[in-house]
RNA sequence: GCCCGGGUGGCGAAAUUGGUAGACGCAAGGGACUUAAAAUCCCUCGACCGUAACAGGUCAUGCCGGUUCGAUUCCGGCCCCGGGCACCA
């Protein structure tokens, strides 16, 4: 055995023997308790595994790890989110076809997993391109359908002129493409839509048990938004039309004192009659729905006009008040349309002294303040009928009744759009046909599989390549035979990933996406890592999947994910972002490489805290390099079978047992690696270590780096069978070595740490004080001074005020 | 503008229900070994005052204030950085 610490000569060794061995695999039929560990399975990209996959990876390697050794049966899966725009984008320029750049990006992403000793089971592995799993993801769109989730709908929807292609609005950054950063059009397509929005409350409600970090829940809420209001009809004076009106204070209805219709709204085609400006006002709609998305976003000036000819009625004044389209009122939220109280609401208070508008107040402040401020809150209603007096709260459910409006919720989440014009996707299992319409695939003739194609580019007419081959898109009507073509849209990468972790489960069944008996076993996922960029996309389209699994039977958990948590990002050294443009990127493999996948290992989980933003800093991986050669020679040089025990080591084995154990946990990792460098330190003071307290010290320390302990327990093996580290019980501490019989308390002199003592656990503040009392240092102070009190925290600290 | 995080030595950071601020690691400086270097080992390492050297003292956790015997930790107000949402009625 080698001298000296060489990873290169150990890892490669033990990779090929776990494997061997199935150290990793899960059982289907075990008795013992499951755990389910996930990672969010990457995207295979040409560049490769990146080191913040591996932060990611790691530490749900430490947990699923500890768990094994703790007794578990766990899940811990991986596979690839393989469909999506740059692998196509790539095969548009290249010509290769997108199938064999995921072979090869898989082949590499598998190759740089493996050599990183992640412990998942290899057996598990799913591929969303895979026919045999998008066969499932296509079923379960004709599930959405079935149930009338899936709908057509024309809608205005996101266009990236460049990538030709429409965007879900999570897909749109700040008015521009996600991916490319071409602002984006609106243009209207015939588009499917998955109505995830009739699931608004249930995932708004299950969040309230699940054990998600509270940022995460959060923002879920805040994208699922949701607002509770009124929902009340303005009458249109001389005319039988209604201006229905979404607000979350119908208190305030008594200055309402005008109404606006955003630009989309159907009433100013229906009232074009009655409009004596229509020109003026249908010019402006054009101009501002034409106006692409970044030039809504923003505290950009309100603009509007008056809709001459058409005034609204305010139901509780009876008053007749003046309607306008503007701006800055969404098609998209509540109604379309509000009811403006200038005086109590910021936006309208804009807009009304642009044009002056009447500005009418009706809630009292209850404190002086500026009168330049809009009035926002809570207070005794003013200039509202008999309802003056009384507080807008209390009085909110009578004015309802009065002006006939009705309770109202209302949510930002919005319909997914769920049709993509492209081709690396899975192909939406419909055929629509002359007489019949839209007709879903029979379910034993899935999966519709991507056809093969030589000109993956989107064609101009915004259409599918798909569009193009025509042997495909040309099929009976499987209902009345009759010639009809197949649906050319794809849908979007969202879906593949959205039941992925169903998969893991029974990924080779064939009869359906996961034996129950599985799922129930498995499922929910005890523990899922990812990072906070796909907390309100993946992570709620993924919960919504499940639900709606859930409430056809066909899994048995409402909610797919018992827990979970975030990582930070790597950032490059400097503290900036990591890109490809900048040649800042990190490859793990070059660190794997030059120091071994252990270091590479410690090193990200001792880097910082897991949850927060870090910079990479090559000199610091040193640090981490060495702490593992240390732990190389100790165990070569000072291990010792014949050494006695040394109560000292002992109890610092018993605490680093402790902390670490409780810091993978709650996923303190840095401290977890700081508490086993703080033992390594103490060994190594040492002229030997016993054999008893190292072997419990390289089983803790096994999950981190198990490479190098896998190598250094097998010396201890005689056997000719190989029985890895990492099948090991977890040690435990044992409580008594963290009793000590004597404690340091440090003495404060009004407050100030001046002197500590030692005496015995548990010693009286008699005791203590007496000690303190004949302390030299302390004399200084206790000399000409009258004590006014001590505080005595026993075992802790003694603070005497003079 | 709103909602989350975060701000501690030269740097990454610790401090688990308010109780010794800076664990652990990096960098830096000094020394040992070496023909030399690398590697390794030992020592020093917040700032300032002080001392021949010890000792000792003062100030320090973004800023200002409060509560407390005692505040990095709790409360109020502000500044800065990162992330999310953004005219959502």
């Amino acid at each position: 055995m080698s001298k000296v610490y060489n990873p290169k000569q150990i890892e490669k060794k033990w990779q090929t023997a776990w494997d061997k061995a199935g150290v990793y695999n899960t059982k289907n039929t075990s008795k013992a308790k499951t755990y389910y560990t996930l990672v969010e399975f990457p995207f295979p990209s040409g560049d490769g595994l990146h080191v913040g996959h591996v932060r990611s990876y790691a530490a749900m390697d430490i947990v699923s790890r500890k768990r094994r050794m703790q007794g578990y049966n766990v899940l811990f899966p991986i596979g690839w989110d393989a469909f999506g725009l740059p692998t196509e984008n790539y095969a548009i320029k290249t010509g290769i076809h997108p199938a064999v750049v995921t072979k090869k990006n898989t082949n590499n992403f598998r190759k740089q997993m493996r050599a990183l000793g992640l412990s998942f089971d290899w057996n598990r592995e799913v591929n969303t391109s895979d026919p045999s799993y998008y066969k499932w993801t296509q079923w379960m769109f004709l599930q959405f359908l079935k149930k009338g989730l899936a709908y057509k709908a024309e809608v205005p929807i996101n266009w990236c002129p460049k990538d030709k292609i429409g965007l879900a609005n999570e897909e749109v950054v700040g008015g521009a493409c996600e991916r490319c950063g071409t602002p984006v059009e609106k243009k209207i397509k015939n588009q499917w839509m998955i109505r995830i929005t009739a699931y608004a409350d249930k995932l708004l409600a299950g969040l309230e048990k699940l054990d998600f970090l509270p940022e995460i829940k959060k923002q879920q809420e805040h994208w699922i938004g949701r607002a509770e209001g009124a929902r009340i009809q303005f009458p249109i004076f001389g005319s039988q039309s209604v201006i229905s009106v979404f607000t979350t204070r119908p208190e305030t209805i008594f200055g309402a004192t005008y109404l606006v219709l955003s630009p989309e709204h159907e009433l100013i085609d229906i009232l074009k009659p009655q409009i004596k400006n229509y020109t003026v006002v249908n010019d402006y709609c054009v101009t501002v729905v034409a106006k692409q998305e970044e030039d809504r976003v923003g505290s950009k000036e309100k603009t509007g006009v008056r809709v001459e000819g058409v005034e609204a009625v305010n139901p509780a004044t009876g008053e007749r008040i003046p309607v306008y389209v503007a701006d800055y009122v969404l098609s998209g939220y509540g109604t379309g349309a509000i009811m403006a109280v200038p005086a109590h609401d910021q936006r309208d208070f804009e807009f009304a002294q642009k044009y002056s508008l009447p500005i009418k107040i009706v809630i009292s402040r209850s404190s002086v303040e500026n009168s330049k401020d809009v009035f926002e809150g809570n207070g005794r209603l003013v200039n509202s009928g008999n309802f003056s007096g009384r507080d807008c709260q209390e009085a909110k459910s009578d004015i309802i009744k009065k002006v006939g409006g009705r309770r109202a919720v209302t949510y930002k989440l919005r319909d997914w759009v769920f049709s993509r014009q492209r081709y690396w996707g899975e192909p939406i299992p419909v055929v629509i046909c002359g007489s019949c319409g839209y007709v879903p695939v029979p379910e034993k003739d899935l999966p519709v599989v991507l056809p093969n194609v030589k000109d993956f580019k989107p064609r101009d007419d915004g259409q599918s390549p798909l569009a193009s081959v025509a042997t495909w898109v040309n099929v009976k009507c499987p209902n009345c035979k009759k010639p009809a073509h197949r649906e050319t849209d794809v849908m979007p990468n969202w879906a593949g990933s959205s039941w992925y972790f169903l998969r893991y489960t029974d990924p080779c069944n064939t009869r359906i996406f996961a034996d129950k008996k599985l799922l129930k076993k498995f499922m929910p996922v005890d523990w899922y890592n990812g990072g906070m960029e796909h907390v309100t996309l993946h992570l709620l389209y993924s919960r919504f999947w499940n639900q709606f699994l859930y409430d056809c039977g066909f899994v048995l958990a409402a909610e797919p994910y018992r827990k979970r948590t975030a990582h930070g990002v790597i950032l490059a050294g400097g503290g900036v972002k990591m890109s490809k443009s900048k040649g800042n990127v990190i490859n793990p493999d070059q660190i794997v490489a030059s120091h071994g996948a252990d270091t590479l290992r410690l090193y990200e989980m001792f880097m910082g805290p897991f949850d927060q933003a870090v910079a990479w800093d090559f000199s610091s991986i040193e640090g981490v390099s060495r702490f593992l050669g240390k732990v190389w020679r100790i165990h070569h040089e000072k291990v010792s079978a014949t050494a006695s025990p040394n109560r000292q080591l002992t109890v610092l084995l018993h605490k680093t047992i402790k902390s670490v154990s409780d810091d993978i946990e709650s996923m303190r990792f840095n401290t977890a690696v700081s508490a086993c460098m703080i033992f390594v330190n103490a060994c190594f003071d040492q002229p030997v270590v016993p054999v008893s307290l190292w072997k419990k010290f390289l089983l803790i320390l096994a999950p981190f780096a198990p490479h190098i302990t896998e190598e250094l327990w097998q010396s201890f093996s005689s056997e000719k069978k190989f029985s890895s580290i990492h099948t090991v019980a977890w040690p435990r501490y044992n409580p008594q070595f963290l009793i000590t019989d004597s404690v340091t308390i440090p003495i404060q002199i009004n407050g100030k740490m001046r002197d500590q003592v030692i005496v015995p656990v548990g010693s009286s503040q008699d005791h203590v004080f007496a000690v303190a009392c004949e302390r030299e240092k302390l004399q200084p102070y206790l000399r000409n001074a009258s004590v006014r009190t001590v505080i005595f925290v026993p075992d802790k600290i003694m603070n005497i005020v003079l």
